[in-house]
DNA sequence: AAAAAAC
């Protein structure tokens, strides 16, 4: 039998925030998990995407911070009692947008901070008293260290998309966040994707943990049809037109593996008559939310994005994601399809998959225990690609039909352009630097060193390598390029 | 083969 939230018995504040919110029925995650977690005991819980992950922790939190108000301190200060980790700012926001709604009606106050944007307003609101206390490592550490953030009193650690928080580039800055926190506290893992070897690695951050598995985890939403299809590089944007075209799909994700791949294809179909923003690590936060800010409200079609956009963000009813290129990581496969089919919706999941990705491919297979067919691409006939070439005076003409394009300044206006952006494009080749001659030393805070040592020692030998020897590899690799 | 997270 699935049961209601008001068989819960929250909180009448908690319970006003719930309905207001419109929920009625629990999903098997917050029903297995929200008894678990108002108890009192540690989880490592994964479910599908799209089912409610969030509420199933944060609604059991505030419940206990309700109870227990003030239990460890004198009322006048507010300590930062649970702390959420998220491994994106975007992701950061919607979360923390989302304990605010559950927690509006309660005393409990709540804040964000996450990089990219100015550290002021983020330690006013942390001066003011912050029970729950939302945040991206990177961020958080600087005001840690700032001592805008005292972490001494942190109750409760919550890692959304834990498995992400644990890989080999998140490990040394959750490391020593954790070191700033008691040691005596509960600590609730949440994500889709859960490897054998991140589970191994998570029980250590864990005491006598509750798993709770609703479905086998890394599951993809039945809710979503999935369909690769064999397509070449030259080829894939004509697929896309013609694909959104005959299935009259409105609006989409569009997953690229690399962030100038994404501002290019964002311009091309931008230029071809699509209605499109780009979402990835080098544009400022600010254009960054703006972009999906515009995508939400539904100011345009299509998102094309970096991996930045493959976890968690839940925008309603996106009927489709589409993943111009197959992602390196099978979990991340599981994690972009997950923009769509949320709540019980139905979504698209469309893959181009070139003849080089056929491991990819098979990863993917093997992780979501599903065999898949690669379809071959059947073009629409008389479709002239519109391939475009340099020509002499710089201007551009289209290959096939030779019909020349616009000048610039007759074609649609295009984003304002980013000097930042184009510089990053090109790097220089390295010079030698005297400074890689030195031995690497750990840049690692003193006090972090124990934490660290001891996370070196628990992991896998894949998960030690990180901080400390990559800078190394580096300097191999440039002696031999010296050489 | 990449991306993300701090200045």
């Amino acid at each position: 039998m699935t049961s209601s939230f008001s068989n819960l018995s929250l909180a009448e504040p908690l319970a006003r925030a719930v309905a207001e919110m419109g929920y009625e029925t629990m999903t098997p995650i917050q029903e297995q998990a929200i008894p678990v977690v108002l108890q009192g005991r540690d989880v490592m819980g994964a479910a599908q995407t799209g089912t409610g992950k969030t509420a199933a922790f944060a609604l059991p939190l505030l419940q206990r911070m309700m109870k227990h108000e003030n239990a460890s301190t004198s009322p006048a200060r507010h300590p930062v009692r649970a702390l959420v980790l998220l491994p994106t700012r975007e992701l950061a926001v919607q979360v923390a947008e989302q304990v605010k709604f559950y927690a509006k009606y309660t005393n409990l106050n709540s804040a964000v901070v996450f990089g990219g944007m100015d550290m002021k307003p983020q330690t006013a609101e942390l001066k003011k008293g912050v029970e729950v206390l939302v945040a991206t490592p990177g961020r958080l550490l600087d005001h840690i260290e700032a001592k805008n953030a005292v972490l001494n009193q942190v109750e409760y650690v919550v890692l959304d998309e834990a498995d992400r928080m644990l890989d080999i580039g998140f490990l040394p800055d959750l490391q020593r966040i954790l070191s700033y926190l008691p040691k005596q506290r509960i600590t609730l893992l949440f994500s889709a994707t859960f490897s054998p070897e991140i589970k191994r690695l998570a029980s250590s951050f864990l005491q006598d943990p509750v798993t709770i598995e609703v479905a086998r985890s890394n599951a993809t939403a039945s809710t979503v049809e999935q369909h690769f299809y064999s397509v070449g590089a030259d080829d894939k944007r004509r697929a896309l037109h013609q694909i959104l075209k005959a299935r009259g799909i409105k609006q989409a994700f569009v997953f690229v593996n690399s962030k100038l791949g994404c501002a290019r294809l964002a311009r091309s179909l931008e230029r071809e008559g699509l209605k499109t923003t780009a979402l990835h690590g080098d544009k400022s936060q600010d254009e960054r939310l703006k972009a999906l800010d515009a995508f939400k409200k539904g100011e345009v079609d299509l998102l094309v994005c970096t991996d930045v956009a493959a976890r968690g963000l839940d925008i309603k009813d996106v009927p489709a994601v589409f993943n111009f290129d197959v992602p390196f990581n099978a979990e991340d496969y599981v994690h972009r399809i997950g923009r769509t089919g949320r709540a019980g919706a139905s979504g698209l999941a469309v893959s181009f998959a070139a003849s080089s990705d056929q491991r990819l491919v098979t990863d993917i297979e093997k992780l979501i225990k599903t065999k898949i067919e690669i379809e071959p691409m059947e073009f629409e006939e008389d479709q002239p690609r519109k391939e475009q070439g340099r020509i002499n005076d710089g201007r551009r003409m289209y290959r096939e039909t030779g019909e020349q394009a616009p000048r610039e300044a007759d074609a649609a206006p295009r984003e304002r352009r980013e000097p930042r952006e184009r510089r990053e494009y090109a790097p220089r080749p390295a010079a030698r630097d005297p400074f890689f001659d030195k031995p690497y030393e750990s840049t690692l805070a003193p006090e972090a060193q124990p934490a660290w040592e001891e996370a070196a020692k628990s992991t896998s030998s894949r998960s030690s390598v990180s901080a400390n020897i990559k800078p190394k590899k580096k300097v191999a690799a440039l002696f031999k390029t010296a050489a």
